[in-house]
DNA sequence: GAAATAGGCGACAACGTTGTCAGGGTGATC
DNA sequence: GATCACCCTGACAACGTTGTCGCCTATTTC
């Protein structure tokens, strides 16, 4: 920028002003100005004017999720950063990978960068790390699960009712013996998810086994595994729910394998490309993930703007899409 | 910080050291001020560091892809992430929409922004644009496809030849009467791909029929489409050779809306999640879209760290996975 | 023709941090 | 006891930018 006045024969504010299109220069001015400035491949350096101007933002928000390349979570990342775009504000996405030092570590870090506001799916067990960030006035809006231990907003799904309405498609389809297929338990999504299954078999009488459950599915092939030696029992059962979309892909594979892909019913939470065209096709709960981005993005930039809102939970409704999996009966 | 240094009774500087954790500042000091600090709840400025600090370091790189809601760039986002974590620098991704006016904006956005680096998978038909950055040296690395115009390292699959394989994958097992579906024909990936095509082809002695060959595919739906057409001619295609993940998913759709599922032989580019699990499951030729990732994420690395190095373009194997529908045999 | 007004432009300080350098204190050495 | 070296610490300037304020010139008004 110095530069650039020297050679256009003014002041560093007149180059200013000219960057940043102010009124009150002479065009013939704003001419030269522009002119030395693509002379001389002037770039203006955001972070200098950002430090320099009082509001102190840095243009940018953070995301943080289980894992940018998740189908779930980068659609919620493309929902995030359309609202974005239309702002001039920049995402900085991370994976936490389900590591609790990680994500504190990573919201660390992201608060030393000064993202103006942070999109977090949380997935440590409790986030009192936050307590102090948010006294400070820092904008963090939840997804896909709620903070425990600190208040914030958040945009989640009715993960028990949704559950619920899921399985009880199964047992409206003339099961009785479900089994259900769930992450890591410690998550409240999780939980919430298995609440709903139990809800779903206690208001229709139906016993529920310990060993038609299984918790702590951390990938689509301990999901598979899961399911193989669920489905081995002597009395297995005749539906399965999943609680996720890697788990409902390991749990197609396992019915595949034992050649009762259409003789088992299946229903899953999440859905994922393709599911249609899986023979049976897949009978999902589905989130709108690129909706829940463009609501958190929309909450966060509210935020920003006014930091005293009180904070509020937005519940997204998710549907039943009913494609063939799910509408399988017991023999 | 200032209020740190005044609760701390100690000068600016040596808040400074001690959060840094220089060597040289009494230990009962440092404590005093990591007191200070914990009790003030202060967090480090790191863009006003940067914007100190002589080397003008961001620690944040770009990406800029088609659709970060792609699988393929997902995982190759992923895959960039997990280089530049290491590291301790961030990620701003970007998605492009092949719109080559929003190329060039965001590239200038990523510029001011000062981003250490940038990985770009370029989708405008020239990058002139970069011209100026790069003699600037501005690291760069391309992806996917390398720039036109310009001289940047780049990271490819040798598209040409994996295409050729795949096609003469086809003609190994009987097939004469070949298809193919691709994208946006200006992209020098699509040329490469259908000239692939061709070159089996034409090494088989098979003729390539004009109402054969579809250019310009932008989405699975435009891909569905295009290969119900294809199929309703007189003397379809009795195999097709699709150039691309989303296009492969619309063509494996109008497959089976015709119920030639079984019948047509489909060999895909871009592996993606559930290739297998379809009936019949999809041949596809491969590229490992994380190892791009992290290739690009070490170029650029290296690249930041002495920019004299020469330019290189690296090519990445792909392979045929063979599952089912590249092997259906012409009736 | 003098005074008031307005519009352009520049000097300076400041944003939050760190590199440089100088100063003060301590202990060791002769 | 004087000198030297060493270790800590702080004052100051600087990174690239913009907000504030004041000055200067040109224009208008009576």
């Amino acid at each position: 920028m110095k530069d650039v006045a020297a050679l256009a024969g003014v002041s560093l504010k007149t180059v200013s002003r000219v960057v940043n299109r102010e009124a009150g220069v002479r065009e013939e001015l704003a001419a030269r100005v522009t002119r030395a400035a693509e002379q001389l491949d002037y770039r203006p350096n955001l972070t200098a004017s950002n430090l320099r101007r009082g509001d102190q933002r840095t243009g940018t928000i953070g995301l943080l999720v289980e894992d940018v390349a998740n189908e779930f979570f980068s659609s919620i990342h493309r929902g995030v950063e359309e609202v974005a775009r239309q702002r001039g504000v920049a995402v900085i996405a991370a994976s936490l990978d389900r590591d609790p030092a990680l994500e504190r570590d990573l919201v660390a870090a992201f608060a030393s960068r000064r993202v103006d506001g942070l999109i977090l799916a949380p997935t440590a067990s409790e986030q009192g790390y936050l307590t102090n960030e948010l006294r400070s006035g820092w904008p963090i809006v939840c997804i896909d699960r709620q903070t425990t231990g600190v208040d914030t907003d958040s945009v989640v799904t009715d993960n028990r009712a949704a559950s619920a309405a899921g399985v009880a498609h199964l047992l409206a389809h003339g099961h009785r013996r479900i089994g259900f297929i769930g992450g890591q338990s410690k998550l409240a999504t999780e939980q919430d998810r298995h609440a709903g299954y139990i809800d779903a078999m206690a208001s229709a009488a139906a016993v529920v086994r310990p060993h038609w459950v299984h918790h702590g599915a951390q990938d689509s092939n301990e999901a598979m595994v899961a399911a193989l030696a669920m489905l081995a029992w002597a009395d297995p059962p005749t539906a399965i729910f999943s609680g996720q979309n890697l788990i409902t892909m390991g749990t197609v594979r396992a019915l595949r394998e034992l050649g009762l892909a259409h003789r088992v019913a299946l229903v899953g939470f999440d859905d994922f490309a393709l599911a249609d065209l899986l023979e049976p096709a897949i009978t999902v709960v589905a989130q709108d993930a690129r909706a829940i981005g463009h609501l958190a993005a929309e909450l966060l930039f509210r935020r920003m703007a006014d930091p005293s809102l009180p904070t509020a939970t937005h519940v997204v409704p998710s549907r039943l899409v009913t494609r063939g999996s799910g509408e399988i009966r017991p023999e």
